[in-house]
DNA sequence: AATATCCCCAACCGCACTTGT
DNA sequence: TACAAGTGCGGTTGGGGATAT
């Protein structure tokens, strides 16, 4: 008898699989991708599964263009840290560091060369002034002496009061349709809490299987089975 | 209208680090 | 202590849409 191994899918996710993978992750919670990749029916990677919930599903993400306060902490936090993008990341709550990182690069190294470039030797001074690409930005805003400057708890200070600036949120529909109203209600980010360092560490998921049965869930390696309380089905992925 | 170019961003890869046995 | 598995991070690529020619 011989069995084909499906190849490992590769490349954008479709809908259906982020559903599974939203389900399998709130039934197991965000560890041990590899067992989520595999009881979830996807035939994906942990890796793969892992970035997708990182960087796209996560409840606590923030989609669409960066505000110029995220915009000017970008800025600030990279001449500090260079291309730490994680860690950049954990100053801006609901942004992922590969969001960071691709923002980085598509607008504001543009910025900095230009300013680099046009850098008059007079006005070589340690402060920190960019070009925004917001009509509602000053154009050259200088960072130093503002509040961005200094400690961080100043820095992330400014990041509060305004969480509600998420509009067009896209996976709020997803949310909506795999009933998850708990994980709606803390999409708001964490406004206040300046302990709230990683922005991923938002109030998350309800405890998770794992929590309940972390026995129960870990002999599943060849075969796939679950229990009922899961409501998992052999072969199938959990829910579907 | 057709083509070329640019921009944006999701996703992959490889490596390093952490954790468990 | 050594090894393996899991996880996190930064760099890079490729596809698709928008814009310019």
């Amino acid at each position: 008898m011989v069995t084909v191994r499906e190849e490992t899918r590769k490349g954008p996710w479709t809908e259906q699989e982020d559903l599974q993978l939203v389900c399998t992750v709130r039934l197991f919670g965000e560890r041990r991708w590899d067992f989520i990749a595999k009881v979830s029916g996807l035939n994906r990677t942990g890796k793969s599964c892992r970035l997708r919930w990182v960087n796209y599903l996560h409840p606590g993400l923030k989609h669409g263009r960066m505000s110029p306060h995220e915009e000017r902490l970008i800025l600030e936090l990279h001449a500090r840290w260079g291309n730490r993008w994680s860690r950049i990341a954990r100053r801006l709550p609901g942004r992922t560091d590969n969001e960071i990182k691709n923002y980085w690069r598509t607008h504001m190294r543009k910025k900095a060369q230009e300013r680099k470039r046009n850098m008059s030797p007079s006005s070589s001074s340690s402060s920190l002034t960019y070009q925004s690409c917001y009509p509602d930005t000053p154009s050259t805003i200088g960072v130093e002496g503002q509040e961005l400057h200094g400690s961080s708890g100043c820095i992330t200070s400014i990041l509060k009061g305004n969480p509600s600036d998420m509009d067009g949120y896209p996976m709020e529909q997803i949310w909506m349709e795999i009933e998850a109203p708990e994980v709606l209600s803390g999409m708001g980010l964490d406004g206040g809490n300046d302990n709230a360092c990683s922005s991923l560490a938002a109030p998350l998921l309800p405890p998770t299987a794992w929590d309940y049965y972390p026995e129960a869930c870990w002999k599943m390696d060849e075969e796939i089975k679950m229990a009922p309380q899961f409501g998992y089905s052999e072969g199938v992925g959990p829910c579907f």
